[in-house]
DNA sequence: TCAAAAGTGTTCTACTTACACCCATGA
DNA sequence: TCATGGGTGTAAGTAGAACACTTTTGA
């Protein structure tokens, strides 16, 4: 290796994140954010940076969320690496790959500061046509992570349906992530089945009802 | 991105291989290469190189099988991205993160050239302890892979295997990769009813026998 | 009291696991 | 003919899907 250090022409490493949301009133959310600086400037796509000298990528993808989607430290609830990706198609002026991330991040109260970038959430069918670099196909990673370790993952899936929610919400993460609703039935056995889980007995039912039975509530154990 | 691409000081890229290899006789192994350069000189390490300013992450790989472990690309048969790995720790000289790859391949006959350099194949437990940067982590990163794709990952297992195996071969390798031996019985029933086999009704057993009854040898489909 | 939204219970199926037993080979 | 290594068959346990039916709410 020692040989080749000289050479010190190597791609360009990016940080690339999925921002991604879930909320019983929003539903599933994928974020861009719209670029300042010049490949494709103006256009919007995921937050990214590149790493600097001694960063860890993880810490480059909250760099890149904060910097770049206006999307602090606090809110990220889960943070994880997809992959990396490379091709002569990523970027048009220098060779670049791309360390990509889901972050799963709160949306819920105060957030989109007044100033600094700002992160534009949308559902991810309609996010993803026509984004620049590859972020197509990025995004279609992130989302193949969530469905392949929803309620697998304890940490993702914890992070996704936040510290407590209901039956629906649980229903309506199933439904964004695979395209179809899951078995109300099944999907409330497998819920009362979880070990990791306990009914909640909540009196503060938000009751948001257009008319139904109200779901019941879940937390997580421990 | 572009303000800061003038700070062009980022990690090195490198790319680590974890070169795997499995056979009926040899069981399932894990090749290092002895280090020409200065990091680690003259220790065991997996075959890596850095990344080349516009080669593919996969051209990479290859190139780091064939120069630093004499592994020509005829000798690939499957070759998966495992992950990017970080960390102060992982090299003392210059901050770099590592691009990681598990590579299948065939070390049947004519191999080990007389020149250049070569792989060492261990089995996975004794080539763990004490490599030189964080290649400890990688292999255990490469061997989960393999775990958890065997019997799903077509090409990977197809890789593994060879096109062309034995029920006992297949006993093999699960046990060298869960550490218990499958039940023969259940073994044989998920190779009968996998779609993708087909029973060889071989004439040529190779009768390595100390003993026993001769194994079904088992051929891919299409 | 009706429709909407959830929860409960039942059945059917498929897959996994375990295990008893049978078959083919070399020494 | 016996130990060894594989293969076959069977049965219990478990997970998933489908669906009928009941409960709770708002309008």
């Amino acid at each position: 290796m020692t040989a080749e250090v000289a050479t010190r022409e190597q791609p360009l490493i990016a940080i690339d994140v999925v921002p991604m949301s879930f909320s019983g009133s929003g539903g599933l959310l994928v974020a861009t954010a719209r670029r300042p600086y010049d490949p494709y400037a103006g256009q919007e796509a995921l937050p990214g940076v590149l790493l600097h000298p001694a960063e860890r990528l993880t810490d480059g993808a909250r760099r890149a969320l904060r910097t770049k989607a206006g999307l602090g430290p606090e809110t990220v609830r889960h943070l994880a690496q997809i992959g990396a990706f490379d091709g002569p198609e990523r970027d048009p002026r220098d060779a670049a790959i791309s360390i990509a991330f889901v972050a799963v991040v709160d949306t819920d109260p105060g957030e989109t500061p007044s100033t600094g970038p700002s992160a534009v959430w949308r559902v991810p069918a309609q996010a993803e046509p026509g984004l620049p670099f590859d972020h197509d196909r990025i995004i279609d990673a992130a989302l193949d992570h969530a469905r392949t370790r929803l309620w697998r993952d304890h940490a993702l899936t914890r992070a996704l349906l936040g510290g407590r929610f209901t039956t629906a919400d649980a229903a309506r993460l199933q439904t964004a992530l695979f395209g179809v609703a899951p078995d109300p039935g099944n999907l409330n056995r497998a819920l009362r089945t979880n070990p990791a889980l306990r009914r909640a007995d909540d009196a503060t039912s938000p009751a948001r009802g257009r008319g139904g039975r109200p779901p019941v509530t879940w937390t997580w154990l421990d």
